[in-house]
DNA sequence: TATGAATGAGGCTTCATTCAT
DNA sequence: AATGAATGAAGCCTCATTCAT
């Protein structure tokens, strides 16, 4: 018996379902963001793509394997901004409140491309499974401690205080940028919104409230 | 001994009504910060009491009537702690400063007490149903404003920069404070986090991290 | 040791008990009609006569128990209607119109002081129990063998045709009688109602609708 | 063998997918005219069919959507059957008389093939929801107002009596064929239930049932 | 490889009945 | 005798997952 099936060439199959495995990720990733985990139905998911939610389980395992990929890819774009200087270079204070900037803007940038990062990374991640939350928590502490470093720098350099409680600090950086992430997202004048947020968010660290 | 006279019957029933009624909201409270609105089960809370649960429907209306009562005793207490201070008391940068320190070691107090509210309260509470999302946004307006009656008290009486941008940085504050809340209740001793964590706040805020 | 409780009267107690029983049929009997047997709750019939729920299993059995003792009770109802004539005291048409009047309007009349019967009778008491179907379906049965009696003594005093079908033709009269109850029932003006119904149903029974 | 092509895909699928839609609407045809609305549960529908319950979702989209559906089918077949024979077409009471009787016979026909129509529409359908309530309500009205077209052309031809209750009649004619109906349903032999009763009922309507 | 029909576990809610007071 | 708190069986409905086509 002659078959006449197109050969399948294998690279291109790769190819082709690794595109797919892609838009079903983002499809995901969207409406994850909007309706959380467990509002989120797989049905939703093929919807968006106009796919069979059957197909679903060709490219995921179940629900939970592609939120975990969900997270994943969310948390990379957070320790990108975050790792995007060198915490080392800063001489001066001058310089690392430019770093500040910087940082700051690149994650109130990136909040403002994905909105959805402060709710599925703060909470809609926990309680769905105690490996998920432990691998949030280690990005968590993970990311204080690359701000941390930024602050013993500073310390050990002197331009920071002495007395400066680092990990503590950091965290606190942190907080604001996220704060200022959600917020930013919130508002109608986005532009302006940043502008003030920035400012307000430097001024705090490096000068306090205080006339 | 001495001897209490019995109280009447209807009287009686209504405390035995009124412990239980609140024994549920307890539990549920609990429940609802572990695992979640959608995660808990009307079930997990009669478990957790050892009762039925059809008991439940005597004494709420359904899930969200509960869901509901347990966000208002949240939001009560949280209200409670930014109203204890009067925004207009203060005349110097110094009594200020002291007022921080009260509102914010209350907070760190109640969070430590209550460690559900934060997750409670900023994304458990949002996408259950829209009188519900209107109510916690509506706190969260109203928290910043009382927060931001300090800094215009304090730029009007100029112990606090003429170019403070008071709206932005009443929420700065206040979440500055609901992280230190947050990182507290997770601590191993929550005694000294307290301390680092209300230090590294006011100084942040006050005088900023620089030496 | 004295005992001072007064002493019941097994007798008056009987009577208060029968009272109670016989206030607690009634409710039964309006709550069944209005909202039929599976949408009427035991709790329903106690809160009419402001009374615990729990009261409701010292006099009867179950819910089944209460609802056939309202069934035999509305049973009995049309019973007396439909015996009240005696079936061969007629001798000619005219008399036996009048019975027919008589009997109609009895019927029509105890239909509107009790509107819930048919509902009750005909379907409402169908399909909750084997027993319960059985009997009621007797009781249609020696509903229309009672007035077959009134037919075939015309029969055989000659007042009504000889090839009439005496056991159709009774179920037949039966059914415009309770037809018209439902009407009569169910019409605004009830007393010109009564009057039209009992007319037509007259005239067609002993004349039809010819000219 | 006659070959047929195979259909297409969506095609072969949307007639299925009518078929299982058609099985489960008869399905509970069935069910809801045995053991009525609140009785019938959608387990005990999707059992009848062999299918799990949850399929029974995937077709209607509740318990209340499928009984309507049923109750409009049967609506629909009494309609046809009263509307059958033109009203004007009629000049003597002879031509009536027959009129009649093909309608009594379709009816008979009806209610014989369909057992559960009386059950169904009579008072099943009454208490689910209002709207049903009313569409059921108002079909009875036009049934009664089709019948009444027939009395009122006889009246205006002169073959019916000018005194005539057209509205009251109407009714009456229609409340005796359905009790044909239903007490031919029950009957052990039909043919001769049904012939019985539509002499009956002709004799009683056009002669009344005096010598 | 893609599809979507089918499934049933699981969650919410009601209510008849029991029983301690 | 009266009460009503407590219970759990049972019914409706959703949706993650499987599998035949």
């Amino acid at each position: 018996m002659t078959v006449t099936k197109k050969p399948s060439k294998p690279q291109e199959s790769n190819e082709r379902a690794e595109l797919r495995r892609s838009q079903i990720l983002d499809a995901a990733y969207k409406v994850f963001s909007e309706k959380g985990y467990r509002d989120t139905t797989v049905a939703d998911v093929a919807q968006v793509l106009g796919m069979g939610h059957g197909t679903f389980y060709r490219y995921f395992t179940n629900k939970h394997d592609i939120f975990e990929q969900v997270m994943n890819s969310a948390l990379l774009r957070v320790a990108k901004v975050i790792a995007s200087e060198d915490p080392k270079a800063t001489n001066t204070l001058a310089e690392y409140r430019g770093q500040v900037e910087r940082i700051g803007s690149g994650m109130l940038d990136l909040l403002d491309s994905d909105p959805a990062i402060p709710r599925l990374l703060f909470y809609e991640a926990m309680g769905i499974s105690p490996e998920l939350d432990e691998k949030i928590q280690r990005v968590w502490e993970l990311s204080g401690e690359v701000t941390e470093t930024y602050l013993i720098n500073g310390k050990s350099k002197g331009f920071l205080r002495a007395d400066l409680d680092t990990s503590v600090a950091a965290l606190a950086i942190n907080a604001l940028i996220f704060e200022g992430g959600r917020r930013v997202v919130r508002s109608a004048d986005k532009a302006t919104a940043k502008r003030r947020w920035l400012k307000t968010l430097v001024e705090m660290i490096f000068g306090g409230i205080g006339s």
